[in-house]
DNA sequence: AGATTTTATTGCACGGCCCGACAAATTGTG
DNA sequence: CACAATTTGTCGGGCCGTGCAATAAAATCT
């Protein structure tokens, strides 16, 4: 979409974000991420003219995505620059986070509101039995939406791999899942209109974090889940690392300690097996689940010994994978989410050693490592996010073309 | 790479390649990697119409790049399509390529040909001897360019890491170099016009791989050299992966063996350290250098053990490295390039047996690992491609302004 | 030689965007 | 309260890149 030029050479369309139909969908992509804008700051952010916004802001209005205001607040002098708000109920994705002891759904908006939440922490092994317990659950956050709102597809993460082509889960250890056709399956029990993604859950973190996180506008980012095995996703020059099967990533069977434990890969001394929370709990003593992390977390802030060495140790493993990492993509942050999220605390400190063991910070500056921002949602964000790009990549072809539900992987 | 057809809505230009100004450089992009190509089969490549052809093909031919010629070729009933066919001496570079114990040096033409080699079998150590030396060597590259060439620009792979912005080889231990700007220093000796880019050998490796060699095509690549060292880089969706600094894809100091030797990074076990030509010669009794490469392919020929032994361990140490990687970067093909490529034939066993090991091949399918079909001149014409690049974002704009040398990073 | 097939050329139209001029809305000042 | 200064939305004009359809050209087949 490059231009002729006269005067000043314009800026593109922001760098990263590549050239969309009509530039309807940068414009939208800008309120999507930084939330109402008002026209001047549009001009800026996307190097259009006035013309131009003003023509796009006209048409996203007609289409329902956007509505926009007078300007509240005191600008100083000259003519007040109207605002450009999302409208949440305007594109509404269905967002599914399948951890291992738990599903969490929600509604999220565009603007990335979320707009209800559900939550089921036993759900079945089954994943037929599982989908339509998803599908039972969906149907009050449905209902609960506004009057015309617009749902625009569904989001689905998932504690595996999901092949890019057609949504199947090709394998979830911890599910003990092994080609199943979750896309298909929910498609078929939800029945919504719009696309149907399904993608791994740290890679979806990753994206989240890049997006409305603590990552956001970061280029080159790594994304670090703790479920019961050990996820990762990548970013880089601002794109989610895909690879050819959309496997891209899976680090969590890297060789950290052939000393250690046999893994149920196959291998052993994978970093999962060192630095899995599974290992977390077992090292502490502790029986595996989600309850077991709270235990922890009480136990480790009372000082116990046990509850600490693991911690110790399991930051240390934790960080020798992530050094590694480090070398590898070159990332300019580092997020850690999830399980390792909620103990950042505890973990920092080995964690940070073992990251200096084994990357070359002598090379470039030195990696920033932090926890996650979005409080255990970064899958499920991120999910939404994954439907939301479609609806980006062209709004005016998505509201056209309703009734052609694509089920794909993210 | 699917491409267009008529009757349904046309695809803009090839996917993965983003929008070129004037679509200008796509059309000079299918000429430069594919040849000759008529009019028609371009149409088909860029999903443009013949209309838009034609203008730009035009617009080339005023420029000097292209040149059109009649159909030699019995085609088959209909007008004939006249054949485009770019010209070598519009756009020439001087590639570089600095080993450690040689320095070669070659001019390319547009469409890939190489014009003129030269080499310099015991190149200085001195960063500004060895610039001095590599003008030298250049001058009667450049004085036997057919009259009314074009030098677009030089490109340079280093055995080391070369910072983005401004071509600063910020790290090369075999080369005992650390900050050195040797873009800068290159571009001044060489008085070149047009950009000096410099790169990480086995980054240009994987990209030369990826358009002219084995690799043409895929999407999705891995590249794996051993010079003294052990470098590897990566092509992920089409686009090489780059990172914060330009370092992504340097595995060479990956933990393969915490039980294996010391690696002068500081840590141990380093993949560099177990499966590095180094340590393949040190294995085998023999003497660093790369006769020594000569020495080892005579005995293992010859079927002597410590030679077969050295060769079948390294390469299982190879292959357990490139297990993980294929784990991490999901590629469809892994090319093995330098010492690796020449010594194929005996790694292979032992290496398949290691890649194996690690990569979880049963998730997707196999990996194809294979060798380099380049001949060991994978990083040199890799610095040429780095050039091309930049001429095809924007061909007019390049010939427009030629006399704004810029040096960076690859 | 004429029919058929395939392709290049040409003129026209349209969409997306920039530009310049003008009107509108606000703040600051006498 | 009127005026200047400032910033911004709006409207008409125009350019550029490309698609579309009609026409001319160059080959093969019968």
């Amino acid at each position: 979409m490059a231009r002729a030029r006269s005067g000043a050479p314009r800026r593109r369309v922001r760098a990263g974000r590549s050239s969309r139909r009509h530039s309807l969908g940068g414009v939208l992509e800008c309120l999507h991420l930084d939330g109402p804008t008002s026209r001047t700051q549009l001009t800026e952010l996307t190097g259009l003219t006035r013309s131009t916004i003003a023509e796009l802001v006209q048409e996203l209005g007609q289409l329902g995505f956007v509505e926009e205001r007078a300007a509240p607040l005191v600008t100083g002098p000259g003519r007040p620059s109207p605002v450009v708000h999302p409208r949440p109920q305007a594109a509404v994705v269905l967002a599914v986070e399948l951890a291992v002891a738990s599903v969490s759904l929600a509604t999220v908006g565009l603007g990335g509101r979320v707009l209800a939440r559900s939550r089921l922490a036993r759900p079945e092994d089954d994943p037929a039995a599982l989908v339509a317990e998803i599908a039972a659950a969906a149907a009050p956050l449905l209902a609960a939406l506004p009057d015309r709102a617009r749902v625009v597809g569904t989001g689905v993460a998932v504690v595996g791999v999901a092949r890019s082509q057609d949504g199947v889960v090709e394998l979830a250890p911890n599910l003990g899942w092994r080609g199943v056709p979750l896309g298909a399956m929910l498609d078929a029990a939800l029945g919504l209109p719009g696309w149907l993604l399904v993608g791994n859950d740290a890679d979806l973190g990753a994206l989240a974090e890049q997006r409305r996180g603590v990552g956001r506008g970061v280029e080159h980012l790594l994304y670090v889940s703790g479920e019961v095995g050990l996820g990762c996703g990548v970013i880089s020059s601002g794109i989610p690392l895909r690879g050819t099967h959309g496997f891209a990533g899976e680090a969590g069977h890297m060789l950290v300690n052939p000393d250690g434990r046999p893994c149920r890969c196959g291998a052993t001394g994978c970093w999962e097996t060192e630095a899995g929370s599974a290992r977390l709990l077992a090292r502490a003593g502790l029986a595996t689940g989600s309850a077991g992390i709270d235990e922890l977390e009480v136990r480790a802030a009372a000082g116990e010994a046990a509850a600490c060495a693991a911690l110790c140790e399991v930051g240390r493993w934790l960080g020798i994978g992530i050094g590694d990492l480090v070398n590898l993509f070159d990332p300019q942050l580092v997020v850690l989410g999830s399980v390792y999220g909620r103990l950042f605390g505890w973990l920092e400190p080995s964690l940070r050693d073992g990251v200096g063991l084994r990357s070359m910070t002598a090379m470039g500056g030195a990696v920033e490592v932090v926890r996650s921002g979005l409080v255990g949602e970064a899958a499920l964000l991120g999910a939404a996010e994954l439907v939301f790009d479609r609806l980006l990549a062209d709004p005016a072809g998505a509201v056209r073309r309703r009734s052609e539900p694509r089920v794909a992987g993210g």
